[in-house]
DNA sequence: CCTAGATAAAGTCAAAATGACTTTTACTAG
DNA sequence: CTAGTAAAAGTCATTTTGACTTTATCTAGG
């Protein structure tokens, strides 16, 4: 059951993490964005890739992930999922054999009032999701997918939520729709299917200072989980 | 970016396969059966559990996965899809912490009719997926996210396919769903289902020798892809 | 105070999808 | 020729969906 301890050669095992959040942009609509950190060593030496490093013996699977979102960008995340696990021999091009890396790929929502706060620098970057440059390894590969899957899960679940704080307007959520979505959705109807799907409720307030009618605040029902957290957490009905 | 040659301890990397296939019960209906493998040394010894092993350095994540699969069943599968990465700390209570191992799990459907020709020994055999003992580590969890998996897969894509040969009747294809889904469907809207979804098409042939009206036979379009194999393999719209 | 502009919130309506049925067809067995 | 069986086609009421309209409630500016 364990290989590295009987002589024979293993494939070494890291941890990776795509961390989104909203930002505004110039236009001053909510786009998707993701946080990369530059290599600064080969192979891809100066190329952008997703944050991550090895799993530590005593650590879980979620665990490391979240260390390493925490020291690429000192956040906590609202959601954390395992994407998928990477490991084909020609995932790292010229490395040797001995070098090979299987990484277990998570991916994570931060809240956009949060991701402000994050540490940039000339190492750690946000990247508008839609102006990926090349990244190292397969890493657009994984980008893409964890795109796919969040767009699937948004809509079967509170996934919105890992953006947006404890109260927010159904504009607001309409907003966080759009920009995953990447296509405009009718007020109207996505009022309709909020309501209809139960997760949310009014809280009664309102949100004052817009210069038109002021819209309800809304929250999630807390009976609701967050979304699905894999195998880990029960309840798949 | 290698842990296990710069002298920390690294957790070991195993894979593991839940092996589907449907077979006909006493009663005469199909059902959902899975393949298991009797542990002959501690830890868990005596219990049932999945079969897996070691992933060789040169070796693909999906054909370790292959290779066990061979190795256990003779068998090859008509799909085959990983799961997920289970490697919580706990999951071999009483191990110790350098014999830590994560397991990246695949799953796997045999179709019925090679299924009967499958390996089965004192130490391999068939379960009915309803019908688990415990089994060792945390696979009874394994197994239970994977059934979930399946169900939800096969409702938007043609995963049903992997339990039948080339050709099928409806009521087959619909004793399929019926035996993943674990409940009866009405021939009349399934068959409006099928034939709007367009993945299958009549082939012009009919069965014959039934003591009713011959069925017709049909095949899948093969310009649709069996199932999402994962990022691997493209096509996510 | 009145009006224009904005968006919230509610409502309308036709088309499409779904679930529960019925009817007709084409075979086998006796 | 008849009964039994399941295939295949069709019916129908309900629900869901997408596109759209109307009304309500605020601010800003005259």
């Amino acid at each position: 059951m364990a290989p590295s301890s009987n002589g024979a050669a293993a494939p070494a095992l890291a941890v990776s993490t795509v961390i989104f959040t909203l930002r505004t942009c110039e236009t001053g609509e909510m786009k998707l964005a993701l946080a990369l950190v530059k290599r600064i060593r080969k192979p891809f030496d100066g190329l952008w890739a997703l944050p991550g490093g090895p799993l530590n013996i005593t650590e879980d699977l979620s665990a490391a992930a979240l260390r390493n979102l925490f020291e690429t960008t000192a956040l906590q995340p609202r959601y954390l999922e395992q994407l998928y696990a990477f490991g084909n021999l020609d995932r790292s091009p010229g490395s040797k054999i001995e070098d090979r890396v299987v990484s277990i790929v998570y991916w994570a929502l931060v809240g956009s009032d949060e991701a402000a706060e994050a540490i940039e620098s000339e190492n750690v970057a946000w990247f508008w999701a839609d102006e990926l440059p090349k990244l190292a390894f397969d890493h657009n590969l994984i980008v893409d997918y964890a795109l796919w899957r969040l767009r699937n899960k948004l809509e079967y679940s509170r996934l919105a939520h890992g953006f947006l704080g404890e109260r927010f307007t159904l504009a607001q959520l309409r907003e966080v729709y759009e920009a995953v979505l990447g296509r405009e959705l009718d007020p109207g109807n996505f009022r309709r299917m909020v309501e209809a799907n139960g997760a949310v409720v009014a809280t009664g307030e309102r949100l004052e200072g817009t210069k038109h009618r002021p819209p309800q605040l809304y929250r999630y029902d807390a009976s609701v989980d967050l979304a699905d957290q894999g195998p880990l957490t029960g309840d798949k009905k």
